[in-house]
Parts: structure tokens; C-alpha cells; sequence
DNA sequence: GATTTAAGATGATATTCATCATCTTTTTAT
DNA sequence: ATAAAAAGATGATGAATATCATCTTAAATC
């Protein structure tokens, strides 16, 4: 293919990203090159260069996009009540099967946690800040008081423990049970 | 060098599970190379197929070992009193910033089991096993009851949340109050 | 419309790394 | 003691892959 328009380069670059961070919550980091990013784009390797300047670049924006996703109806929700509803909402989604079996679309904390220290500053920095950002979201539909954020910290490390755990199992039954447990303590902190 | 004896096998084997378990702990599986974890265990790479089928072959060995080492204690503790402490000083000391700081002598599960799933399946396998052993042996220390397993459950996925999450955050201020949340909430479920 | 610019394609390059082949030397087996 | 086996060393090999160079063609700019 040949030049495009600067609205079809924004495009490209949104498609790249999005792609990007579907796979690498799939398959890891490590487990997805600058080339698969592509050609899962429609795209071939080379252009790649025109939008980012390394993959660890790549992988600090997919991250970002992630986070920003995973945790946009928290953000979104306005009002005490719908804040509270958006969070249990949010716990029964995140302590789902389907969020156990389908890493691509859910939390990267849980997908990426892992491995983003191993990555370059750059990329190490972007995933700090969405985990920041996860929490302070999470933190703004907790009831208002100044455990906010602890409950917040509390409750996103036992979501993305539990996530992480679950995978692990090869055991159906004990993957719900873990779901089941982290759930019952969630709410525990959610709604008391 | 040459051929050594079976003991002198036995140790170098052991040496090599304990460097790989050190190293991939500390910069992920993809992280060290057959010849990295053979070089610092001060050998060449050359002998490394004498000792493992394959690279996952080793993973699944320093998996295994990682997480007996970093349990023994908690299985090691007899009588009611006895477990309940080594309960307390397990969660002591996995929220501490030294676990934070040093994952290569910490919990396999919060420093691979991230990427554990990308591996082979024998690889895999380990890692499942693992974390089952793990859940065992904190279950065994907390107080009888049908509960038992569903509060290990709990705890562990908080533990291992909290020191992903602490790992990714470039703020010590914060680090330490992701660890301080969490261990506020870990000592409800151990000693309610 | 002519000129310049750059998006994306095609095709290197260079490095890393898991695995294999072979050699040496000492242990084990006979 | 002699022969066979194998632990570990040295040195390939082949595949994967991040990054760069160059080409083509259409969009931007004039």
C-alpha cells in the first residue's frame, strides 16, 4: 500500500494499539512480536516504525488503552448510587468465568502485572500509572472517608490475586471456588 | 571439565534448579536464558541437556522448588498454636518490602504466576500444582473448620495481589501503604 | 499541477537463544 | 586393569525477532 490520509494514520494507530492489547494480555509480552501486533492489524511489519519508536512503547500505550477500558464505567458512573452499582458491577465482571478464560479483554493488571517489571522504564512507568489510576477509580465508588483508598488498595489486590490464581488452576471446580471466595470477601469490602 | 560423579551430578542439578529458581524469579521466565542460569551456577551451557529435557523442563523443577521453599515453614509448624504463628509470620513477611524488593527470594506465585500460563503445559502443570500446594499448606495453618479452605483461598489471592500490585507502583510511600492496607485485611481472615 | 513528504510494503540485518554435535576426561561396570 | 558410559566443555546451527533501509504511491504543501 502507499501514503494515507492523516485521519486514516490515526486510524491505523488506534487499530494497532487495540490489537496490541488484546494480544499481549493473550499471550504475554514476551509471547507477542512487533510483526503478529501487525499482520493481526492488517498491517505488515514495517510501518510500524511510523507510529511507535520501540515495542516497549507499543506496549506502554496498549497497557494504557487497557486500564483505561477496564475501568471506564467506573469512571463513567455519576451519583453515590451508581457509583456503588458500577463497583459491584465491576467485582462481578472481574471475578467472572469469563474474565478467567478470556484474558485479552480483561484486566491487564491481572493479564500484565507480572511481567511489566521486567520491561523497559519507559513501559514499567506506564503500567505504575494505570495501576494508580485503577485504584483511584476504584477509590471514587467506595463511600466517601478516608479509607477510601485502603479499601480500594485491599480490594484490587484480591481481585487481581484471585484473577491470577484462577488461571493457574487447571481445575474448573477449584477456579469457581477461588472466584466464590474472592467474591464473598469483595463484597465483604464493597458493600458492608 | 569432565565427567563427575553421581553426588557431584546430584549437586550440580541442585544448583542449577537453585540458580533458576533465583533467576527466573527475579526477571521472568523469558527473562534468563538455558545459558544464564547455567553460567551463574557457574557451569557452561553445554551440560545443561545432561540435567533437563528442555528449558520448561527446568522452569516446572525451579517452580516446584520455589514454592517448597518459600511454604516449608508453614508445613513444618505442628500443633494448632504452633501453625498459627508460622501463619502470622508467613503473612508478616510476604508483606514486607523486602518481599517487595526481592522477588528472586520470594513467592513464585506473585513473581511468575503471571506468566506461567505462557509455558508449556508441563510447565503449566507445575505452576498449578504449586499453587495448590501453597493454598494446602496455609489452610492447614489456619484454625479447623469447613471454612478453612475458602479463607486460604482468600489470603492467598490477596497476598499475591498485593505484591503485584506494590511491585508495579514507582512510589515507596505508596508501596508501603498497599502492604499496610493488605496486611490490615490478612490479619482479619488469620486472626479473627 | 508540480514538488515534497511520509504511510505502509518489501526485504535486509544482527542479535539472541534453545537445542544439538562432538570432544575430553573421569567415573562406573566388567 | 580395561572397556564402556556419561558429565561437562566447546563450538555449531537454526529459528525467532527487533530494528533499519529502501521502495512505492498517494496525500500535503506550494
Amino acid at each position: 500500500m502507499a501514503r494515507v490520509s492523516r485521519e486514516e494514520k490515526q486510524r491505523t494507530h488506534a487499530a494497532i494499539v487495540a490489537t496490541a492489547a488484546r494480544l499481549f494480555r493473550e499471550h504475554g509480552l514476551a509471547g507477542v512480536g512487533v510483526a503478529d501486533v501487525m499482520s493481526a492489524a492488517g498491517l505488515t511489519h514495517g510501518g510500524f516504525y511510523r507510529h511507535f519508536a520501540s515495542k516497549d512503547a507499543l506496549i506502554a500505550a496498549a497497557f494504557a488503552q487497557a486500564v483505561e477500558e477496564a475501568t471506564a464505567a467506573l469512571a463513567a458512573a455519576d451519583g453515590a448510587a451508581a457509583r456503588q452499582a458500577a463497583l459491584l458491577r465491576y467485582v462481578d465482571v472481574y471475578l467472572s468465568r469469563e474474565h478467567v478464560d478470556r484474558p485479552s479483554t480483561g484486566c491487564p493488571l491481572a493479564a500484565l502485572g507480572g511481567e511489566a517489571r521486567h520491561a523497559a522504564p519507559e513501559t514499567a512507568d506506564a503500567a505504575a500509572a494505570g495501576m494508580d489510576r485503577a485504584i483511584a477509580r476504584v477509590a471514587r465508588c467506595l463511600p466517601a472517608g478516608q479509607a477510601r483508598l485502603t479499601k480500594a488498595r485491599c480490594l484490587m489486590s484480591l481481585l487481581v490475586g484471585a484473577i491470577t490464581i484462577a488461571r493457574l488452576s487447571r481445575d474448573a471446580t477449584d477456579r469457581e471456588a477461588i472466584l466464590a471466595a474472592a467474591r464473598e470477601d469483595a463484597l465483604r469490602i464493597v458493600a458492608p
